[in-house]
Parts: structure tokens; sequence; C-alpha cells
DNA sequence: AGTCCACAGGAAGGGCAGGCGA
DNA sequence: TCGCCTGCCCTTCCTGTGGACT
């Protein structure tokens, strides 16, 4: 066996890979063309360019659907508005942040900290009150006439956590500083993001607003054969692969990340098969193979309650397809009895379900029973298929 | 038309962990 | 060591709600 896997390894190593640069199918990778995007490119840069002579620019509200070319666009606006910066003796400082990012950037207090860090000034993780950390990012940003920029992406999600005071803080900062300016850019994929917020912070955050339409299935294709010519070698791809992959973002509001993994994972499973070349049906392994890890990693990270809730729906019986909240907590509160730990209230597991569904493993909408009252209607989102190896996993979290 | 059910979901606050400065 | 601060997870208390039932 041992004389095998050795033989194993020097075939791996020998065998041409049909990989030239797989960075290029990753989403962090910058093309040096963005297709597709030069409207919203010239946009941005239109309304950041004032920047180069120092004057204020108005912030700007960035919306699309996920994997639509937002961050990319902005991250490259911005990329060659420091490099200009940077020519002409400017100080712009800009600093991108994702708000999505748990205990770096999803709460006030950590993102002023994180920048005022960056700026140079030390900041404890936690225990200054936030008043303190604001005072501390104003020295840092006001010391020197300089010109920040402060891109927030996922902004909604900050929002949603947190409320909309830090919006009106950082965007009434300005006020107070001396010598420095702030642009604020919030990216967002919540068209109803800016409904929700205070009137004065909507109309200061969305002084000039940019939107990113999906892509049509004809664009992604495009952008797949960019990455694809840079990612492969010459030959490897056989005819409809791009076009498949592309279809099946095309569904997903034309998702180009997604189109992109895609194709990736499908080199992946290609390879790791033994063919030369990829084909269509690796496209259709690699779609499945991405739903299925997503949804395994997903719940194996949950805290034990969310296992624990989640284990229940999974193992209830389902004589009508559909589980209402309150059987489910019947259900989990045995369960909880049985192997002797104590359950959460039905309050904090109705919270953890609109979590499940949020994540999307479940579907879950608020119906009423009339005289039977008011109940989340809860549907498993998952397959079949996998359900059996879900309870397995949870099975062995749940008791280790 | 009014009642009532079974929750949904908002608000307030407790308890704990991690961290700081005096 | 103590007081104070934030974040996180959770409970308790409460009001709101859609539609079947009376």
């Amino acid at each position: 066996m041992q004389q095998g896997l050795t033989m194993y390894f020097e075939s791996y190593i020998n065998k041409e890979s049909i990989f030239i640069n797989k960075k290029a199918l990753q989403p962090n990778y910058s093309p040096e063309n963005i297709l597709h995007r030069k409207e919203q490119i010239e946009q941005i840069a239109r309304i950041m360019a004032p920047n180069l002579k120092l004057d204020k620019t108005s912030n700007i509200f960035i919306y699309g659907k996920p994997g639509s070319g937002k961050t990319l666009t902005t991250k490259y606006v911005i990329k060659e508005l420091q490099k200009m910066a940077i020519l002409k003796n400017i100080p712009l400082v800009p600093f991108y942040m994702n708000c999505k990012l748990r205990r770096i950037a999803d709460t006030e207090y950590r993102i002023i900290a994180e920048v005022a860090r960056e700026l140079g000034k030390s900041v404890p993780v936690t225990g200054l009150p936030t008043e303190e950390v604001y005072n501390l990012f104003i020295e840092a940003t006001d010391s020197k006439k300089q010109i920040l920029v402060l891109i927030l992406d996922e902004i909604d999600q900050l929002v949603k956590k947190t409320g909309d005071g830090i919006l009106y803080n950082l965007t009434r900062l300005n006020e107070e500083l001396k010598k420095a300016q702030i642009t604020l850019i919030g990216i967002s994929n919540d068209i109803f993001f800016l409904e929700n917020l205070d009137s004065r912070v909507r109309s200061s955050l969305s002084e000039e607003e940019v939107t990113f339409p999906p892509y049509n299935a004809i664009q992604l294709q495009e952008i797949l054969k960019q990455r694809a010519d840079i990612a492969f070698r010459p030959g490897v791809i056989e005819d409809g692969v791009i076009e498949k992959c592309a279809a099946y973002a095309a569904q997903s509001h034309g998702d180009a990340r997604r189109a992109l993994e895609l194709l990736r994972v499908a080199g992946e499973i290609a390879e790791r098969n033994g063919f030369n070349t990829m084909a269509v049906a690796h496209i259709d392994d690699a779609e499945e193979r991405i739903e299925h890890d997503q949804i395994i990693e997903l719940v194996k990270n949950q805290p034990k309650h969310f296992q624990l809730v989640f284990y229940t729906i999974l193992i209830m019986p389902k004589q009508s397809k559909k589980l209402f909240t309150g059987d489910i907590y019947e259900h989990y509160r045995r369960i909880c009895s049985k192997i002797g730990i104590k359950s959460l209230t039905q309050r904090r597991v109705s919270d953890i379900i609109a979590e499940f569904d949020t994540l999307g493993i479940i579907t879950a909408r608020v119906i009423s029973k009339g005289r039977y009252g008011r109940t989340r209607e809860i549907l498993l989102a998952t397959q079949a298929t996998m359900n059996k190896k879900l309870i397995k996993i949870l099975e062995d979290a749940i008791n280790a």
C-alpha cells in the first residue's frame, strides 16, 4: 500500500496539471481588464476624482446582487485612484472592510478601532468606551491633512446587527475634522437597505448611488472565457463547458463569483479523476459538490443548541412535510432532557429557526392558522439524499 | 363583529468573558 | 484587585397579529 502511495504521488507530480494559474478563478483575483462594468467604473471614478484636488467628494452607495462585480470594480477604481494619488503626492488613504467578517468589522467598536489601528493608534480589542475609540480615531485621522476613503462592504449586515448609529456618526465626523476628511462608500446586496435608514443617514450616505445590474448569460460567458484563458492550459476546456457554467450562474441572478467557483471546482474534479480535459458533466458534479460542502461546513460550525434544533427538524416525523415552531420546540425539549442538556426557551429557539431560514437550510414563512394561532411553517431546504449524512454528522457533534 | 389562539418579534436586562486603567 | 467597558448569548416580559371560530 505504502509503495502504491509513493507511486501515486510520483505520478501526480509528473502529470501535467490542467491548471496554469488557478488564482485567476478565485474571488479576490483582480483582472487587468474588468468586463461589462465600464459605465460603473466611469461613474465611480467621476465621483471620486475631486479627491485628487483635495476636495470633499460625495459619499457613495453601491447596490447590486451578489457576484455582480461591486467589490471588484470599487477596489479597482480605488486602486487606480490611489496610484494617481501617490504619483501626485496626494495623501489619500483607502480602507476596505467587509462588515460580514465576524470579530473584525461587525460592530461599531471594531470598525472604528480597526481604522484607528491602521492609522497607527493602539486600541485594545475591547474594554474602552466607544466614545473613547472615536476620540482615538479622530486624533489619528486629523493628525494631518489627508483623505480617508472608507469602503464598507456588506454594509446592510452591519446595520442589521448594530443599527444605523455608526453611519450617523461616520457621516457627521467631517464636521469635527479640521485637517482630514472622510468619504464613505457603502456596498450592499440589499435594495431595501436604504429605505430602513434614518432619513438623515440615508441622504448623507447616498449622496451618489451606483447600481450594478446582474450579468446576463452572454456576459458571464465572456467573463468566464477571460479567466479560463489565464487559469487553464490551452485546449483543456471542451465545447459547451463555459456555456453550461454561465447558464447555471445566470439562473442564480447572474452571479459571476458562483460561475467562477463552479469552473474551478469542475477543473479540480476533472483533474482528480485523471482527465486531461474538462467536460460538461464535470460542471454538473461541481454544482452538486459545492452545495453539499457548503451545507455540511455550515452545520458543523454551528453552536450546540443550533445543531440540536436542526437535528430535531431533520429527524422529526413529517406526516404532511410541514413543521411548525411549537412542534419543533416540543421535540427539541424532549431530546434535550433525554441527553441531559438544559433546553433554551421557545423565544430563543424561534430566533434560531429564523436564523436557519436566513442561512438557507430551511424555508420558513409566518402563517396564521386562524383559531389555532400564528406560527412559522417550516420546510427543509436540504436534499433528502444529504439529510442522512447530516443526521450522522450532527449525532457525532452532539455526543462529542 | 368580536374573541381567541399560538406564536412572532421587540425591548430590556442578566450573566459571563475578555480587556483596560488606576 | 477592582471598577468599568463591550460583545455575546440568553431569558423574561410584553405587544402585535392573521384568520378560524363563535
